[in-house]
DNA sequence: AGGTGTGAATTATTTCACAGCG
DNA sequence: CGCTGTGAAATAATTCACACCT
């Protein structure tokens, strides 16, 4: 209490001390989930905007055109840097760069799709991954019939030889669109392989060692979440 | 300040105000998103529990099971009742009837598809749908080839006939599954026809009335959070 | 003993509001 | 002026911790 708020002599870094720490004397600031979504609504508005050819856009725009307000996207950007000019706004272009190098999106992604049914295959075609840098490589499945096919140019390989193609091809991620009992084995298969981030669409819960990156996309969630608002009068626009 | 903190006599509904009262004055406690997802993980794992022939479940393993905290189980239970037994758990069938009737499951919702590419038709077939009382009933497209033909058994419909289809077969939900560009003008179109719930596929920010609920997936937002967690060595399991 | 239900405490996220710069 | 960047304030969500039941 005497000492100086920012050095206080006897302050251990206890649990709730340590992310107080580390919010404010490193520039490691958790950036949560939600703002990195938003960046990437951010990003698909300003790639719109550019192609009508316009230079500037101010938060009050980019807020209106992703659905949020103007202080969360200057909250957002802020954590990042400085990228706006005061009074004028920000540069598309330059704003497009800047958020593309945080998300990463400066190289290609090399992705391989676990399951070549209705969903593997719809995926494998989904041209709005190639447009980001997402290029699927593959689709792996046990299915005789579908093996040494091919699905909107990619070919379907055995699931058997799952380890030699993500060495030899360099997949970064991995699509799980199995069915839910199958998807732990394989997960686990390429882990060991070398993936390191997971794209799950079965409705199960994976585990994963931690260094290793996890996003569920569970279809029958979002339906029942429809379902929950329209039981209950209210409404739930996410 | 002096009057007592249940009944000061001059509080007005301010904003912020407006909110306190309802939390602690009415039922209609305001449900987070967050908490209906976590109903849906639960669901999906009690059923599976259930399968096993197990009879009753803690909060503990409900956690485990879902990824979260028993904390966070037994307060998101509580927001709709006390379906526990202290010192023994939960019963599982009598959890899962109250988690459907949270959810809005105790009926059939009937669905649409708009658009028959290849994440409608993948859509369209897909088994969890059904199995939660989702039926898909009709696909509509505007291509002359697909339209009279049908996919994993549910028919392609002409686009043109929307406010008819919605009306004959008494659609709840559409599932907004179309080329970015096309998408506001038909979700505009089933609103005014009865729609009142849709799950937009299309990477745009799709604009309805207050009264209408909405949810958005976005696969390519997904990939580029997994991009985002593998560039600053961070991990995002969601 | 074992596990729920829930206020209170904590932590996270969003919004406010305004100084400061172009 | 207009609009950003950002501490501070307000809200929201999660976790703690314990009284209380069976």
């Amino acid at each position: 209490m005497t000492a100086s708020r920012r050095r206080a002599s006897v302050d251990v870094l206890l649990p709730g001390r340590y992310e107080w720490y580390v919010k404010h004397f490193t520039n490691t600031r958790r950036v949560s989930d939600s703002t990195v979504r938003r960046l990437s609504l951010y990003l698909r508005y300003l790639e719109e905007f550019q192609r009508r050819g316009l230079k500037t856009v101010s938060s009050q725009e980019l807020a209106h055109g992703t659905g949020t307000t103007p202080a969360q996207v200057r909250k957002d950007l802020s954590f990042f840097g400085s990228f706006g000019k005061r009074g004028l706004g920000y540069f598309v272009p330059e704003l497009i760069t800047k958020i593309r190098a945080i998300l990463g999106l400066g190289r290609e992604w090399r992705v391989l799709v676990l399951g070549a049914g209705r969903i593997g295959t719809a995926l494998a075609g989904y041209p709005d991954f190639a447009r980001q840098g997402f290029r699927v490589v593959a689709l792996v499945d046990n299915d005789r019939s579908k093996i040494g096919g091919a699905s909107g140019g990619v070919p379907v390989r055995d699931v058997a030889d799952l380890e030699r193609i993500v060495q030899q091809e360099l997949i970064d991620i991995a699509i799980v669109a199995t069915p839910a009992g199958a998807a732990q084995a394989l997960v686990d298969r390429a882990v060991a392989a070398g993936v390191r981030a997971f794209l799950n669409f079965a409705p199960v819960k994976l585990d994963v060692p931690a260094e290793i990156a996890l996003r569920n996309v569970n279809m029958a969630l979002e339906l029942e979440g429809l379902s929950f608002a329209m039981t209950s009068g209210r409404v739930l626009a996410v």
